[in-house]
DNA sequence: AAATATTTTTAGGCTTGCCTAAAAATTGTA
DNA sequence: TACAATTTTTAGGCAAGCCTAAAAATATTT
C-alpha cells in the first residue's frame, strides 16, 4: 500500500503534532528522519499529491484524515509488536524499539488483529504509551510528569517521556518500572531535583532530568 | 546487511539449487521472482561483486558459502515466523506464507534466536519443510512422495511438495493433515490414482496430482 | 525599513532495482 | 555445418529516495 519510507514519514509528522505543534516545518522531520531538508520536500510533493497531508508551500505541513489513519496504524502495528517482544520474547524494554520499527511495516491486516487477539487487547505497550484501536482511536493517559506531581501522594510509575534506551536502562538500574510506587518526600526549587520513597520505603534522589521524563498517574 | 532484494535473490537461487539444478540460469530465475531476465543479470552481477555467488557470463550462478548463509538463514527465519502465524496466531497453513515473505526480512539475529526458543525449538514448519539450525545446518527429510509409497503401510502425513494456498486448502477440504495416517490400498497404472485409508477408516481415491505432492513417512 | 540570518525550495545528480529493445552468445535443428 | 531459435547480456532509460549547492522566500535584527 504505502512504502516503508511513506510510512515513517506520516508516523513522524503525527507525532511531531501530537507534541504541539499545528503545523510542522520541513526541518524538524527532516531532524527526526535523519535526513536533509530537501529530502523531505521531495516526499512532502509526493505525500500531498497523495493528499496524505496538506501542503502550502513554506508553510508547512498538515496530516489529513487518510493521513493521520495510516499513521496511527503504523503506531498501532509498531506498539503491539513492542508488546509481542517484551511480554512474550522476554526482551527488555529498553530493546524493543528498534525491532518494533521494522515490524511495524508488515502489510497485513489479520496480522496485525490477530496478534492483538494473542496478546489479550494490551492498552498499552511497554513504555506506557497508549495503543490504538483498530478505528484509530487513541485513548488519553491522564498521566503526570513526575516532575509536576505534589509531594505526599501516592503514584504510580506510569510512563515515560523520554525513550532513548540510555534513559530506559537508567531507570532498570534504580529499579524504577512500570507499576513502582513513587512518594515524593521533597521537591527542591533550586536544581528541581526531588526526594522519593519507592515501594518497599526505599528512599532515593532522583534529579530533574529523571523526574522530569518519568509520568505518573496518582494512585 | 542486505537488501530485501538481494535476499530474495539469494533465497531463490538457493531453492532451485536444491531442486537438483547443478547451475542456476537467469531464466529460471526471472521466472520464480516474476522480474525481467535483464533484471537479474543486473543484480547477479551485484551479488557476484559481493562474493555471494560465483557467475561466469552465460554460464548461470552458484551460491558461495557466503551466499548459502545468507539463503539459509532467510528460509530459518521464514520458517521459525510460518511456526509462529501457524501454532501461535492460529492462522491457517495456506495462509502463513504470504505474510512470511515479509516478516523472513527483518534482521535481528537475537529477534530470531528468542523466536525459535518461544516456539520450543520446532524442527519443522507447518507444511513439514525442516528448519534450518542458526549454523545452516539442514536436516535433510527421509519423506517419500505418496505416489511412491507402497501398499499395505502405515504412511504417516509429512509435508507436501505443492505449498501453493490452493493446493493446501484443497488437503483442508479432504481432511489431510501433518500426522494424519494414510494406507494406500490399492495403484491405478492406468491414471497413477490410488485408493487410500485415512485415520479412522475413512477410505478415499486421491488423483495422482493429488498423491504426487503428499510427503510420506513410514510408521 | 533595510540588512542579515535562517528556512525552504529548486536544480541537478547519485544509487538501487526495474524496464524495453537490440546485440551477442549459446543451443537446437535441418 | 550452417541456419534458426532461444537465452543471455548490453545499452539506455525510468521511478523512488537520497544527496549537495544554489536560489528564493521568510524571519529576525539593527
Amino acid at each position: 500500500m504505502y512504502s516503508y519510507t511513506e510510512e515513517n514519514y506520516l508516523k513522524t509528522i503525527y507525532k511531531l503534532s501530537e507534541q504541539g505543534n499545528e503545523s510542522i516545518n520541513t526541518n524538524s522531520i527532516a531532524e527526526v528522519l535523519q535526513t536533509k531538508a530537501a529530502s523531505v520536500t521531495d516526499m512532502i510533493k509526493k505525500l500531498a499529491d497523495k493528499k496524505l497531508l496538506n501542503y502550502e508551500k513554506y508553510k508547512g505541513v498538515a496530516l489529513t484524515e487518510k493521513g493521520r489513519k495510516v499513521a496511527v496504524d503504523t503506531v498501532r502495528k509498531h506498539r503491539l509488536w513492542e508488546c509481542f517482544l517484551y511480554d512474550k520474547l522476554k526482551f527488555g524494554w529498553d530493546e524493543v524499539h528498534e525491532i518494533a520499527e521494522q515490524l511495524e511495516h508488515i502489510n497485513s491486516e489479520l496480522l496485525t488483529d490477530k496478534l492483538e487477539e494473542f496478546l489479550d487487547f494490551p492498552t498499552h505497550d511497554p513504555h506506557g504509551d497508549p495503543i490504538p484501536t483498530k478505528n484509530g482511536v487513541i485513548k488519553k493517559s491522564n498521566f503526570i510528569l513526575l516532575c509536576d506531581a505534589k509531594p505526599n501522594q501516592t503514584l504510580v510509575m506510569s510512563g515515560v517521556a523520554d525513550h532513548t534506551a540510555v534513559f530506559l536502562q537508567h531507570l532498570n538500574k534504580i529499579s524504577v518500572v512500570l507499576g513502582t510506587e513513587i512518594q515524593i518526600t521533597e521537591k527542591n526549587d533550586y536544581d528541581g531535583s526531588i526526594a522519593v520513597k519507592l515501594s518497599g520505603n526505599k528512599s532515593m534522589y532522583f534529579s530533574k532530568d529523571v523526574a522530569k521524563n518519568i509520568l505518573v498517574k496518582v494512585k
